[in-house]
DNA sequence: CCCTGATTCGC
DNA sequence: GCGAATCAGG
């Protein structure tokens, strides 16, 4: 892949939105975010907005000599800093409640915490319970942290794997106390 | 740990 | 010119 002049128009495109630059290197394909960064700097569009600049804070490498002379110092338009200010035009963040899918009245509690996710959000640390209609565009995941194993985090966990004796003996038990 | 942009420098 | 590796920071 090289910077043909309508992925280089792109780039300037999107990075003037305000996406980042990892964002713009899926969205151009074949590229990876060092590479969007650093053709970003060629062609001197670096800083999307930025206030004082406070740190003159020069960069320190150890051992590594400098086989050029620098060329830095008195001039330097350096717009430093910044990270992504840009408006968030993200498509499918909407989505307000999303009523569990039908879990029989549950005694214990709670911790609704969902971080809910998109398919491409979910990550392998992240909860797999399925949230909604898959094939609905509001399909969502739990996102929550895994447990210390399986594909749940500890609260959809106990559901998942809450095993139908459980249930009964539950429900023996609350007879024997009604009973009583 | 996830992510961000910035910089250097071998290619 | 390019971009991986690295750095610095959130």
């Amino acid at each position: 892949m090289h910077w043909t002049d309508e992925r280089v128009e792109l780039l300037k495109k999107l990075w003037s939105e305000g996406l980042s630059a990892s964002a713009i290197a899926t969205e151009l394909g074949g590229v990876t975010r060092n590479a969007v960064i650093g053709k970003v700097h060629r062609l001197g569009l670096s800083g999307r907005a930025k206030a004082p600049a406070p740190a003159p804070q020069r960069r320190i490498k150890p051992t590594r000599a400098p086989s050029h002379p620098l060329r830095t110092q008195t001039s330097a338009p350096v717009v430093r800093g910044n990270t992504a200010l840009a408006p968030q035009i993200m498509p499918l963040v909407a989505i307000e409640e999303r009523p569990e899918p039908a879990l029989r009245p549950v005694e214990e509690v709670v911790i609704p915490m969902s971080e809910r996710v998109t398919i491409m959000e979910l990550r392998e640390h992240m909860c797999r319970w399925p949230l909604g209609d898959p094939g609905r565009e509001d399909f969502r995941f739990c996102g929550s942290r895994v447990g210390p194993s399986g594909p749940y985090c500890p609260h959809h966990a106990s559901i998942a794997y809450q095993p139908v004796l459980d249930r009964r003996r539950e429900r023996d038990k609350e007879r024997r106390a009604a009973r009583a």
